[in-house]
DNA sequence: CACTTAAATGCAACGAAGTTGCATTTAAGT
DNA sequence: ACTTAAATGCAACTTCGTTGCATTTAAGTG
C-alpha cells in the first residue's frame, strides 16, 4: 500500500485528529522512515510550529494509538510509530526497542521466537525490552 | 552477613568514596530494604540534605558501580543496589526490573531460565528488561 | 461557497528537574 | 593537631514540560 498525503490525512481524521499542517509533517515523516524519532528530531523536522503544539500534537498521537514511547536508558525519550493493530489500550507487545550504538538509530525489532519469562507468583500485565548493540545495517 | 555502620563505611572506602553522613545514611537505607528507591524518597530519607548534594551523591554510587539505575517507563528514575559481582563497567546482568502496579515498587529480580533473545545480523551489547505487573507479595 | 463551531495553535508565564561555579566545611591520612 | 583533597551548601541558571488564554483554522452544515 502506498502511502500519500491524503493517506495520511485519512488516517488522521480515522483517529478524531484535525489534518492539519503540522501534524502531516510529523506523521508523514515518521511513515518515510524506519526509525524512532526524539522530540528534538521532530523540533527539527517542523521548525517554526511552537513546541507547545509539538508537544500536545505527541500526545493527542500516542493517545489516540498512533505512535507509542520506545524508551531508551541514558538519553530522550524515542517515539515510534504504532502498527496496525496498535489500539490506544495495548501499545505494547512482543516486540523490542533496539538502540545501535553506531548509527544512534531506535528502532522496533520483532523477535520470531517469543521471549519467555517466567517469574513464580507474579502477574506480568506488560514487558518492555530494551536492548543496545549494533544493528543490522551497521553490522 | 550482617550490615553494620562500620561494613557500610568500609564499603563507601573500598570505592574511594568518603563516609559521609549523608552517603552511610542513603547507602544504609537502600541495604535495609528489598526494592529501589526514587530521587523524592532519597530526599524524604535524607530531609535536611541540599538537593545537589543528593545528585551528587547518586552520581557517584553510579559510577563507582555501588548502585544503578532502574528504569520504569511512566515515572521517576528508581535506583537500585548493585549486588556484589557488579562492577563500574557492567552494570546490568540477565536480571529485570518489575515495577508492582499495586504497592509501586520496583525490585530486581533474577530469572531461573535465561531469557534467549534472537535477533539475527544484530550484536547484542546490552539488555533490558523493565516488567509491571503484581509482585510476589500483592499477589 | 459562506457560516459556524469545536479543535488546534501560539504566546506568555510558570513550575519542576537537574546542572554549574564557587566559597566553606569535613573526612581521613600524616 | 595539621593538611589537603573531597564533599557540601548556596545561588544562579538552563532545560524540559505544562497551563491559561486569546487567536486561528479544519471541517461539517445549510
Amino acid at each position: 500500500m502506498n502511502i500519500t498525503i491524503e493517506s495520511t490525512k485519512d488516517l488522521l481524521r480515522s483517529r478524531k485528529l484535525k489534518a492539519t499542517p503540522t501534524r502531516l509533517e510529523i506523521l508523514s515523516a515518521l511513515q518515510k522512515r524506519n526509525s524512532a524519532v526524539t522530540f528534538s528530531e521532530i523540533q527539527n523536522i517542523c521548525n517554526d510550529t511552537d513546541r507547545v503544539t509539538l508537544y500536545r500534537t505527541i500526545q493527542s498521537f500516542v493517545d489516540k494509538g498512533l505512535i507509542h514511547k520506545a524508551y531508551q536508558s541514558e538519553d530522550e525519550v524515542h517515539y515510534a510509530l504504532c502498527s496496525h493493530n496498535c489500539s490506544s489500550e495495548a501499545h505494547f507487545h512482543n516486540h523490542l526497542h533496539f538502540k545501535c550504538t553506531r548509527c544512534k538509530k531506535v528502532t522496533c525489532e520483532y523477535l520470531e521466537e517469543e521471549v519467555k519469562i517466567i517469574l513464580p507468583k507474579f502477574q506480568i500485565e506488560k514487558v518492555d525490552i530494551t536492548i543496545s548493540g549494533i544493528c543490522k545495517n551497521c553490522n
